[in-house]
DNA sequence: GTCTATAAGATGATAGAC
DNA sequence: GTCTATCATCTTATAGAC
């Protein structure tokens, strides 16, 4: 009953979601998943009901916890910039941390919130939009960011460039989160911050 | 027999490519590109020997002609950040004019390289590395891009940028591929050129 | 060039024994 | 909590008629 106990089912989910994000949900079959666990596939339906119900806990579970830290953070009282660096720099913490999410998201998300009982995929998705270009727009406004900026094609190029991330990255690799996010916000703020070789003026 | 004449299997393939850029290569099925195409799946096989052939003819004819304008444009008198530019017009103009073929090798290429018969993807992806890293160093060399990049991250960071917008790029949408091209380079140069708000000097 | 018919294998899921 | 056994369905691909 200690907090630190892992459940068999949290296991298996552990090792459905190491699957999913390097292959593929579709590309993934409950056979696979038993096998990397040792157990047959019928043995995985006394967990679970589905292979759907599997992805279904990893995402939700993942962004409920990203989404909760947005919202403090937007509700912080940071500046603008400083609160669009630190959603920046939670995300890349994502990627570190739940890694498997990320990539899952990122690679089956469009797929799955055409299916039923994921429309929450994309409910979260606008809400992920409003967020980030709420944050762009008060940036410009107060001159903390360029004004001359597509806030909608910003968002999209800030959006893309942090989560595809996922891609290369790879937690136990040489580079931690922190140290990305760093290398990102440097090259990305240097292209939309007001100044940038005159930036201590 | 004259240039413009659309042969079936053309047609075909342009068919498949929209639906494996839709949905994804192993999310489609031979039922529906026949079913797209107004025919039956057996019958696909009189064009082509699998579905595999297919996605191998869209990925390679697609790559050739663009590895051959990459090719032009390095060895082009051009400078090394104005190849820079060149190379991720021509890529923009390629999300823009063979958005399918992009989408496949964007979202489904790391799997297909695993397959026998594609390893050839995973070559050609170290030399679009090899192109653009070198592109990358010559410009610090010449002085026309910052001395303080990690090349390696910058590469990752110009790659994922550019090929992402695929997702959200739309051949019939109100942006031309050219416009977008200016507005990601606007915001990329201001980010890695040696100089920003005092180009001029 | 397309259709009919069908093979051979993979896949998600279930029922009941241990 | 896992295994045995199995089903219904889907999928790629083939052979031969039209």
């Amino acid at each position: 009953m200690a907090g630190t106990e892992v459940s068999r089912r949290d296991e298996l989910l552990q090792i459905a979601g190491e699957l999913f994000a390097r292959k593929g949900f579709r590309n993934t079959t409950v056979r696979d998943i038993a096998d990397a666990a040792g157990i047959l596939s019928g043995s995985l339906y006394h967990h679970f009901d589905s292979k759907e119900t599997m992805v279904h806990e990893l995402l939700d579970s993942f962004q409920t916890g990203l989404f909760a830290d947005y919202d403090a953070i937007q509700a912080s009282d940071l500046g603008p910039r400083a609160k669009l660096e630190a959603v920046i720099r939670r995300s890349f913490e994502a990627i570190d941390h739940n890694h498997s999410e990320v990539a899952i998201f990122q690679n089956d998300a469009a797929h799955l919130g055409q299916l039923d009982g994921f429309s929450y995929l994309v409910e979260r998705n606008e809400r992920f939009r409003e967020l980030w270009t709420r944050l762009l727009r008060e940036g410009v406004e107060a001159g903390e960011l360029r004004a001359d900026l597509d806030v909608e094609l910003v968002y999209r190029f800030l959006r893309d460039t942090v989560w595809v991330a996922v891609r290369w990255y790879r937690p136990d690799g040489p580079l931690s989160g922190d140290e990305v996010a760093e290398q990102y916000l440097a090259i990305l703020l240097d292209g939309i911050g007001v100044s940038t070789q005159s930036k201590e003026s």
